[in-house]
DNA sequence: GGGGTCATGTAATAGGTTACATGATTCT
DNA sequence: AGAATCATGTAACCTATTACATGACCCC
């Protein structure tokens, strides 16, 4: 993202259709849409013009002819350059090859979930589970109907691989609320001491104490694993 | 994100700090820091100072004292309002209990992936399997070490969370790979065809090359080498 | 006395989303 | 006739990151 002059999957996708043969904007967005790519991609077909011109801006696309039917708004078309094949061949195998840093929400919440009663937090992931089965019906489904259409499996990887990964999450999720009904999660009685009402204020998160150490008022210089600056 | 005032998981953090104890925010970098929440949450500590803005300014939180060591910079302690707990206790909720959609690169990738020929594919997933291979290692070795720490599972389960995930995809990609070398995929001579210099128009997702006929399958090898640095 | 780090902030910039504005054509 | 959709673009805005700027204190 930062090495990338722009960054921009809705770039990418730009410059797939271009590949493939010259376009006006609209009719990428048409393309694209009824490829059904925004399943799998973040794409927000708002900023597409601005995206456009930023392409253009960088010389990997350029203004190949502006036609006109009728009276209509002029329709500018657009071709790739070189530069702009080279770019696509590049991103795209970034994308494949390497695997990148990515956050989710739900980690952000695993990472903070002492914060919140162990009782509560084994309701709220036991919701999680029911949502997640409604995904993934919901995916089987779209499956189901795609595989009537002969649309090879080639065409819809994506699709296999978000199955895949709702059905791991879902696996450890459950078994997560199974360690926490069960009482057999490291930790719980601890977790559990932190809300129960005799300390309502000293909530806990991520408990950094090691080995003998007082829990005085400022413990910040103990864990000093401080391994890198990623930067 | 669009319903939530402020979608900044370093607000999150801060709030999550804040239900503990009073601090000023120096003291949260550093808590959070020893605490590795960076680990398996994005945090940007540069911006700390304008989120807190922006939670003073939502009411979520609010200055409580500030105090003054000789002649240091005087140093804002912050409270967490009411208000602010309860915006924390909802959004964790949220996160916990709601999946959201989220998208990864790598799907991205894959609804792309007919956009390049089929062996430099295969080459490009062969490679993302190795890297995945060493991310796996290196997440194994920091449980290994946090184990000696008698850190209790609770407080590390969004680590678990990740090894499974990481597994995960490295299965697929690794299955993805052998279908392709073996040529059980389906649709893999159409693909296959696409790239085969003769028939760019009718390449239904992706591409054909256009332009020079046939620059060979050399070089998106060449490409990966100048990739190497992150910034 | 020099480097590190404690501690706080501000200003500029980038990046992208949203809303707005326009007008022709085609469908019902 | 009216709705939808074709087709394009601009401007405001928001949010977050980056860089800059400051100065005290602490240890060697």
């Amino acid at each position: 993202m930062s090495k990338r002059k722009i960054g921009n999957p809705l770039a990418l996708v730009v410059l797939a259709c271009l590949i493939e043969r010259p376009m006006h904007p609209y009719e990428m967005a048409t393309t694209m849409r009824s490829r059904a790519k925004h399943e799998s991609i973040k794409l927000n077909y708002g900023s597409l013009y601005t995206v456009v011109q930023s392409l253009e801006r960088l010389g990997l696309i350029e203004a190949h002819e502006t036609e006109r039917e009728g009276k209509r708004p002029e329709r500018t078309v657009y071709t790739i350059t070189d530069a702009g094949r080279m770019e696509y061949v590049d991103w795209l195998s970034e994308l494949l090859s390497t695997p990148e840093r990515e956050y989710t929400t739900f980690e952000a919440g695993l990472a903070l979930l002492p914060g919140l009663p162990p009782d509560d937090v084994a309701d709220l992931l036991e919701q999680r589970c029911r949502n997640l089965e409604i995904t993934l019906a919901q995916l089987r489904a779209a499956d189901a109907a795609v595989s009537l259409q002969e649309v090879p499996k080639v065409f819809r990887v994506e699709f296999d691989f978000r199955v895949l990964r709702t059905e791991a999450e879902l696996a450890f999720t459950a078994n997560l609320v199974g360690e926490i009904c069960s009482g057999s999660l490291g930790g719980l009685d601890e977790w559990r001491s932190f809300h129960a009402e005799s300390s309502p204020e000293t909530a806990p998160l991520g408990a950094a104490r090691a080995g003998p150490a007082k829990p005085g008022r400022r413990n910040t210089a103990e864990r000093s694993t401080e391994r890198d600056k990623d930067k």
